[in-house]
Formats: structure tokens, sequence, C-alpha cells
DNA sequence: TTACAAACTTTACGCGCGTTAAAAATATTA
DNA sequence: TAATATTTTTAACGCGCGTAAAGTTTGTAA
């Protein structure tokens, strides 16, 4: 390694013999020079170490390799593993990726989608907020970009979108409470923001009238993103008022579920399958700290590294072909059950 | 707003009838130019939607307006919490935040700093993975580059650190638990990568002398980041073999103390303070499910707030006044005591 | 060896903006 | 109103690289 400094490609391309615009060609596709011509540039790569500058590769060209990732929450766990996920994939796919969060805020949503524009991302991989999302400033920013949505659906946004199957796995839950002991009732937040609420609801009260059981809603209140607040508040007060109408809980998400669980323990009720246990708990999501609740919670796991490689392949075969599709597709894959302590 | 396309500052100046060095002023200091000046401009904005290129912008700077935000695991909800407390605080001093996690891999951290090199920052923020950062690394970088440290200090590396006081923060607790019943033992990772759990552990020591008990370190085998992992197996084990020297625990940090937790569980032993439970657990960092946990987990809080404000306004002095500080300086905030249900 | 395609060099322009120097216009003060 | 200070305009260059056209070299196949 040469201690030289090089401050340009003129100076990269002189130091390995070469002129600029071969240096510039091979900068872009490695493949697209001679071999030899190839070695040449690599081995002054190894002795002056230089990378072209980003600013100005970037300055003239209206698509850059850049590909936007944006999640509701980085504070949540769920969101942040699924956001690396995704981060590796746009990575070994030879793209750059840009991480940003939308803190809940439709604002903020709007806001890191207009800060990504200024990156002339050659996409965007999104997870909207959903209910609350600015859908119009959505649609705006896709129709110059090409987007593809993940984790919730917003109508028409987006060139496709890849989540999991609520209608499925919904179901698949409730079979097994109601197969393993009393039928669930659906604990969820009054007013979600996400839009997989809806269907999970909708599939719980589908199922059990399938399954011939009367189903129950119960329904927090509270806004914003502390789900575990807001459900150990609304549990706390159900199981004061003790009119549970049945002894087996399924939550919306497991993150509502994590404030169940805590209620419930503050609140003496033993959770789970054995004898001695006053309720049984379960969610939905498969959250990392499910693994490690007291006791540990039943849920459905989404499949996050098939959602991940779907939606990030689907981006860069949109990227490279270059058109936008005329028929917006949608993917679902399926949950599992994950069969632990709490129901 | 008009739908008439800006295509570069020229015809923004032109639309606003000003020249374009003169706007080229006002994006740069709206301050810099007279009043009636920004006036016109301000009033062009709202008619015609004009940002400036990017990376036309910073191609000729040397240094930009953006601050790197480094943190070593974004899928840590304490990190991504402190993270965007920060990005706030670096949005609101006028510069743009560039979040990248590590992922617990040197080489993460390293590649990471290399990525934002090409952003040509102008500061960043940055919490070293500790023990098993590439020191040599991360002095080439803060070389050249003004850079702070939080949460794990680094020697030598960076203008400043600002962190937690671990050592009054342990001493804090360990006080607490002696006081209120049988000293604890102190359970952290056998090869802890944070430079923080030495510093905890000697604490302890040092406090558990002081006060004239004899100190148990336990140690949980096993590395990486899945944290509550560890913590749950080595505590299921030692459960199992009935040979805690102390009915009470105090962890390195909240997520073993999450496991350990766990453990204590699903082996039927009941924690908390009152009669009937056979053991006490305390954590240390006030994590966000600190609060969800069965019971509820006493730790100490640290001041997250003070220590943002502080790393930010740190580095932003750091670039605003233009010159490298001869010495290093240190800060500590001291932590909190945050007594709930598990000790 | 010849012929020809592929790869490379040379030359030159453009991208959008920062920035500077000198000239012109505008505001402030006396 | 004149003199001065401040701001804006005009004109021009440069940043580092993408890229295109025309000419030259190199590699490959006949």
């Amino acid at each position: 390694m040469s201690d030289m400094k090089i401050r340009n490609m003129d100076e990269f391309a002189a130091v390995s013999g070469l002129s600029r615009p071969t240096v510039s060609k091979y900068f872009n596709d490695p493949d697209s020079v001679r071999a030899k011509t190839r070695a040449r540039i690599e081995e002054a790569l190894e002795k002056y170490d230089y990378t072209p500058n980003f600013f100005a590769v970037n300055q003239n060209r209206n698509v850059t390799k850049n590909i936007g990732i944006i999640v509701p929450n980085l504070s949540d766990p769920f969101f942040a593993e699924i956001a690396r996920t995704i981060g590796d994939l746009v990575a070994e796919g030879g793209y750059r990726p840009v991480l940003l969060g939308s803190r809940g805020d439709p604002v903020q949503e709007i806001d890191n989608l207009e800060n990504l524009r200024l990156l002339k991302p050659a996409g965007v991989l999104m997870a909207p907020l959903g209910r609350t999302s600015d859908v119009e400033g959505l649609k705006r920013f896709c129709r110059d970009v090409p987007t593809v949505l993940f984790d919730s659906n917003v109508d028409d946004v987006g060139a496709a979108f890849v989540g999991s199957n609520n209608v499925s796995s919904i179901a698949v839950i409730v079979e097994y409470l109601c197969r393993t002991g009393e039928p669930p009732c659906f604990f969820e937040m009054a007013t979600p923001a996400n839009p997989n609420a809806h269907k999970r609801r909708n599939s719980y009260l589908a199922t059990m009238e399938r399954l011939g059981h009367t189903p129950h809603v119960l329904r927090a209140e509270g806004g914003g993103w502390d789900f575990e607040g807001i459900g150990f508040r609304a549990a706390t007060h159900l199981f004061a008022g003790r009119n549970l109408p049945t002894n087996t809980i399924l939550c919306s998400n497991d993150r509502l579920a994590i404030g169940v669980l805590s209620a419930a323990y503050e609140s003496g009720l033993r959770v789970g399958l054995g004898p001695g246990c006053a309720l049984r708990i379960a969610g939905h999501d498969d959250h990392p700290f499910s693994r490690y609740t007291c006791p540990t919670l039943t849920t459905v796991s989404q499949d996050y590294t098939a959602i991940a490689e779907s939606c990030v392949a689907r981006l860069i075969a949109l990227i490279e072909s270059g058109v936008m599709p005329e028929t917006r597709e949608v993917v679902y894959f399926d949950g599992r059950l994950e069969m632990r302590g709490s129901a």
C-alpha cells in the first residue's frame, strides 16, 4: 500500500496506466473491461486505495444504486430485525441500503420519502404505517420511484406487496386454541394503525363462526406505539373487573400480548396450559422477545426470511427490467404456529 | 403550487427573480441574505417546490452537513432508542443524521465507517462494539473525522466520550440490594464485548468489599448478541444445580436479566420481594422491555436524554470550532435506581 | 499474414452547484 | 442629497465523474 494520496479518477487512471474512461467503465461494471485491464486496475487498487467520489459519481445519474428501506418504527425489534435482513439482501444484490424509520409518524414517513428522493434511489422497500399514512403522498412518491411494500398493505400503493397471510395464520391459531381449550376472545387496539389488525380480527370472526363458537372482541383504548403499555393497562382493568368472556385471549400482536402477560402476572393470574393456570394468552408475529416472556408466548411466526427475499428480489427485478408493471402483485407467505408455554 | 418543474438552481433563481449566487447563498444560510430577498425566495419555494440537488451541493465540499450515527446493533431496542434520540437532536442542530448498525460485527463496524467516509461527514457519533472493535481502524478514522463516542468507551479513540457512570450506578443498586435483603451475586457474560461489563463487575466487587460482604461472580458462557438466550441457558443450569451462593442476582445488563427471569419462571422459582419469593433479580440499563417483564425488572436507568444531548452538543461544538481538541474529554452521567417488582 | 471486431485512448462536453472578483444596485447614515 | 456600507448581479472557473465521438491499438479468426 503506497502512501501516495489519490485525489481523483484521473490520478488513479494514471497510476494504473490506463485512461480515465476505461477506469470509469470498470467501476460501473468490472466485467465490461478486458480481463487484463481489470487485473491492472485491481492491482492498482491494492496498492493505492481509491474509491470514486460518491457525490460526483451520482451527480450525473438520474438514478443511483441506492435502495431505501423504510419501516414504521426502528425501535420495534420486529421491524429492526426485518430491516436488517432486507438490508443484507439489498447489499448482496449490489445495491446500497439506506435505512430509515418513520417513528410512527405519517409526517416523518413522507419526510423520509422526500429525503430519499434526494438520493435518487433506484427503488424503495417500505413497510408503511398503514391507516395513518398519507396515502396520496405515498402514491405521489411511488409514481416516480419503483417501490415494493411489505408488512402492511395499502391499496394501490407501490408496484407490489409482500407480507404474511393473516387470514390463514389467525385461522391456524384460533383452531389450535379451540382444539386445546376454551375458544379465545380477541384482544386488539381500538384504533389500530396497522391494516393487518383488521385482517386478523376478521379472520378471527370468520374462523370462530366456522367452528360454531361465539366470538368476543375486546378493544384497548389508546394510541401511539407503546403497545405493551396499552395492552397492560387495558388488561389490568379487564382482570380487575373479572368479566372475561373466556379464559383464553388471542392478542392481535405479540407486543400487546407482552403487555397482557405482564398485567396477568401483576394481577396474580397464572398463565399457561397446565392445571392451576387461570388464563391462556397467545399472540401473533413471533416477536424477538416472545421467547423470553413468562411464560414463553405461544404465537404465530411470520416467515421473515421469505418475505425479505421475496420483496428484495421483486424490487430488483423491477429496477432492472426498467418498466413499471401494469398489474400490482400481492404475495402472501403463511405463518407457522409456535407452540410455547402461554397457550 | 405551480406544476412547472424546476430543474436546477438557475431555473429556480429565474422564477424567484434573483440571481443564482444569491439563491445559493440563501440555501447555505438563509440569514445571509436581506430579509426582502429571503421573503422572495421563500415565496417562490411555496409556489415551485425545489430542493438543491444533494449530490451537486456536496460534490465541491470537503465536508458536508451529514453526521453519522453508529450503534453496535440496531436490533437492540436500547440502542435503537438512543439512536433515535440522537438522530432527532442532530436534525435539530441542522445536520443530517445517517444511521448505521454494526450488527455486533467489527468488520461491519469498519465498513460502516468507510461508507460514511464517502459521505464526507462533518462528524460521527459512535457507540463502538468495544473489546472486539478494530481499535486501529477506529483510530485511523477518528484522525480524519471529528468523532464522539458514547455508551462504550475505547481508550484514546475519538475526541470525547459520553456515557453512564457505571461505577456509581452499580454501587447504588448493590447498596440497595444489600440494604433490603441478601447481598447479591453478580451475573455476567464470560467474555463480554462491551467494556461497561468490566466496569460494572469491578464496581460490584469494590462495593461488596466496602460493605463487608463476600462477592460472588457467576459467568455465562456464550458469545454473540443473543444475551437473553445466554442468560436463560446459564441460569437454567444454575437453578437446576441449586447452588446459588445467594438468593439475589444482579445481572450485568437487563437483557441478561430478562433471560434469567425467564429461566427462573421455567424453573418454578418465584421472583420478587414478597414472602414466597425464592429469588431477587436486578438488571442495569432500564431496557425498554424491563417495564413489562414478569415481575417488572428492578434496574438502573441510564440518562438517555442527557447522554444524547451531551454527545450531540459536543460533536457540533467540535465541528463548528473547526479544531481537533488536544485533550480528550470523558463525561459520565449518573444512573437512577428504578425500583420495581423483581428485587 | 490479413481482416476485422473489440477494447482502449484522446478529446471534449455537460451535470448542478460553490465560489470569487468586479460591477451595479440598493439601503443606511450623515 | 450626498457619501458610504451592504447586498445583489454578472461573468466565469472548478469540482469529479459520466459519456459520446473519433481515432488507435490489441486480440481473434480466417
